[in-house]
RNA sequence: GGGCUCGUGGCUUAGCUUGGAUAUAGCGCCGGGCUUCUAACCCGGAUGUCGAGGGUUCGAAUCCCUCCGGGCCCGCCA
């Protein structure tokens, strides 16, 4: 048996073309069937207002016509549509509902998979190595792994990216204190690479002979000396463990770690220079060389070269973007608010030099209440204390909720949970918002975050572990008696997972996945609620045993694709 | 000063790209529900000049203009 590959999205595909030939039939014209969703139907169109004016007639005159034009075919997804006074209101079939049942049962953990083919290659967090992630990084980190995981379930082939800019002046300022304080072993290594990072700033900016040597410092890592290359790593490295650390304890993974000297030493940097010197709107002023892109929008030229030879920031970030066009299909870039100008300098350069431009998505900051977070001055809350006291406080309202279990259960479950809930709740908002933290919220459980999608994914397992338990079986169930209102409502919830992805990767928008994870939980409940499962008659109880299967298989990919444990129990 | 961006009930927030039916949801508040598959749950209620003003439109939270307020950026830093 053949399903269609799409269930909501097929949906909307057949309303589209059912609706164009009836608007076409009726003897109109217009290439846009306005629909959208509404809570007056499975899916709604207001075409009627786009034609009114062109043809002169009522919307609602107008509607009418076309709604006598309309020709569902047999085994359609529509079950029917419907007038309301201009808008025209279509809804889901039964067989559409059967076979979403059927089509979650049989693609399971790969339900969701959109079939789009291409390398994405992903570049997130990339934070200076010079202390732990904090919690601006986080939300770096945190937006850029669920886009690579939505692309992946949408079909890409996604690899993620961490770029090291280890020819910042911060690194040499480690590499210099490194040297001049001490390092403190009994420190998370990140975190003492921070204590060190901060003692120098502190003291460069009280003691000013020392500038010259963190100078010569980056001077000689530019052009290559090998025992400061070494010192170079050896930092690097130590900071790098920490913050992969975090990273891994928060589901996180890179597949690759890219340094940006390798653009310098491999000669790829120079050759970029080189390139651009020869382009009609490059300059040399001051023995510098510049780029006009005032006819890109851009004001401000752009520095490629300063005047003693060697690169800038945005010249080796132009190498690494040349050598990744070469690799993949799609480029993503996830980065800070601070980068806005330096990334749309990027593009444009790019352009000019006829290579891929990166997808660049971009997030705004998270402050304290009392300002900005700056590691160079300690001021921050890093991803570690976050965790830990969101573990700490999960810990508590495990001990509170579930008395019965062992303390090694309790630790397993507010791990997950507090994990969960902390990503959760920054890709919850739009990247664009910016926000102030608060450890108030931080560590409320109240609200509907990630334990509540948890907990709907724990219900379901309990449901069908109870069903395993008493000998019942639901391999053959006839989906026609699903006939609940709670039941409808939540398999046309299961329906849109495919929808969810599919905007979420096309916009690149994380929190349209976390909003309909929440949705289909909700909707998991209220069915939870008010239709009685085992205790149902043998044929309602397959196949809302069944129902509850795909419910717990959605909830699960969701799960998956937020990077959030999905629980058998909690 | 210039550029970009955000402003939606007490708080947090969806919708804005592509204008359409009573503006989404959560927290908090008020009231109700555990002899029933995990109550980290469910149900009901109160709470809105969608920052302000103007414009376009049959119709604006959504598009345009002005202003106000917050954030970010404006280095031969990264």
């Amino acid at each position: 048996m053949c399903y269609p590959r799409f269930m909501f999205l097929k949906f909307k595909d057949e309303v589209s073309s059912i609706l164009s030939n009836a608007v076409a039939s009726a003897g109109f014209e217009t290439d846009d069937t306005s629909l959208n969703e509404s809570p007056h139907a499975d899916i709604s169109s207001s075409v009627a207002f786009k034609l009114a004016p062109k043809y002169r007639r009522s919307p609602k005159d107008i509607c009418e016509v076309i709604y006598n034009n309309i020709k569902i075919p047999p085994d359609s997804y529509i079950e029917r549509a419907e007038t309301a006074g201009p808008y025209i209101n279509f809804f889901v079939s039964r067989i559409f509902l059967n076979e979403t049942t059927l089509r979650v049962l049989l693609d399971r953990e790969n339900f969701g998979n959109l079939g789009y083919k291409g390398k994405v290659i992903l570049e997130h967090t990339s934070a200076n190595p010079d202390g732990p992630l904090h919690i601006g990084h986080i939300r770096n980190s945190v937006i850029g792994d669920t886009l690579a995981r939505i692309l992946k379930r949408a079909g890409y082939d996604v690899e993620t990216q961490y770029y090291i800019n280890d020819m910042g002046r911060q690194i040499a300022v480690v590499v210099w204190g490194l040297s001049n304080f001490k390092f403190d072993k009994t420190k998370k290594k990140d975190h003492a690479i921070a204590e060190v990072y901060i003692n120098a700033n502190k003291s460069l900016v009280d003691e000013k002979e020392h500038s010259p040597e963190v100078n010569g410092i980056m001077k000689e890592y530019e052009t290559g000396n090998p025992e400061t290359n070494k010192k170079f790593k050896d930092a690097i490295d130590t900071c790098m463990e920490g913050i992969k650390e975090s990273l891994r304890r928060m589901n996180i993974h890179h597949d690759k770690f890219i340094w940006e000297s390798q653009f310098v030493r491999s000669g790829s940097v120079n050759r970029m220079m080189d390139r651009i010197r020869k382009l009609d709107r490059a300059e040399i002023k001051d023995d510098a060389l510049m780029v006009d892109l005032n006819d890109m929008g851009i004001q401000k030229s752009l520095v490629i070269q300063r005047s003693d030879g060697t690169s800038l920031y945005t010249t080796r970030d132009l190498a690494y973007h040349e050598w990744k066009t070469g690799q993949c299909d799609r480029m993503i870039d996830v980065l800070g608010a601070d980068h806005k100008l330096i990334s749309s300098q990027l593009k444009a350069m790019l352009r000019i030099l006829n290579l891929k431009e990166p997808e660049i998505v971009i997030f705004e900051f998270v402050s304290l209440p009392e300002g900005s977070m700056s590691t160079r001055r300690g001021v921050f809350i890093s991803a570690d204390e976050l965790l830990d006291e969101v573990e700490k406080a999960a810990l508590l309202e495990v001990r509170k909720k579930r008395p019965d279990t062992d303390e090694e259960f309790k630790k397993k479950v507010a791990s997950f949970v507090s994990i969960g809930a902390v990503r959760y709740d920054i890709v919850r908002v739009s990247p664009e918002k910016a926000t102030t933290f608060d450890w108030a919220e931080a560590v409320d459980f109240e609200k509907q975050g990630a334990p509540f999608i948890q907990y709907a994914h724990a219900r379901a397992c309990s449901i069908i572990r109870n069903a395993g338990d008493e000998g019942i079986a639901f391999e053959t169930f006839d989906p026609n008696v699903l006939l609940e209102e709670q039941e409808i409502a939540l398999i046309k919830k299961l329906s849109c997972f495919e929808n969810a992805i599919d905007s979420a990767a096309r916009e690149l928008k994380p929190n349209f996945l976390a909003i309909y994870a929440r949705e289909l939980a909700d909707a998991f409940n209220q069915f939870y609620r008010y239709v009685p499962v085992l205790a149902a008659e043998p044929e309602f109880r397959a196949a809302r045993l069944a129902l509850v299967d795909c419910s717990r298989i959605v909830l699960a990919n969701a799960l998956d694709t937020l990077g959030i444990t999905a629980p058998e129990s909690m």
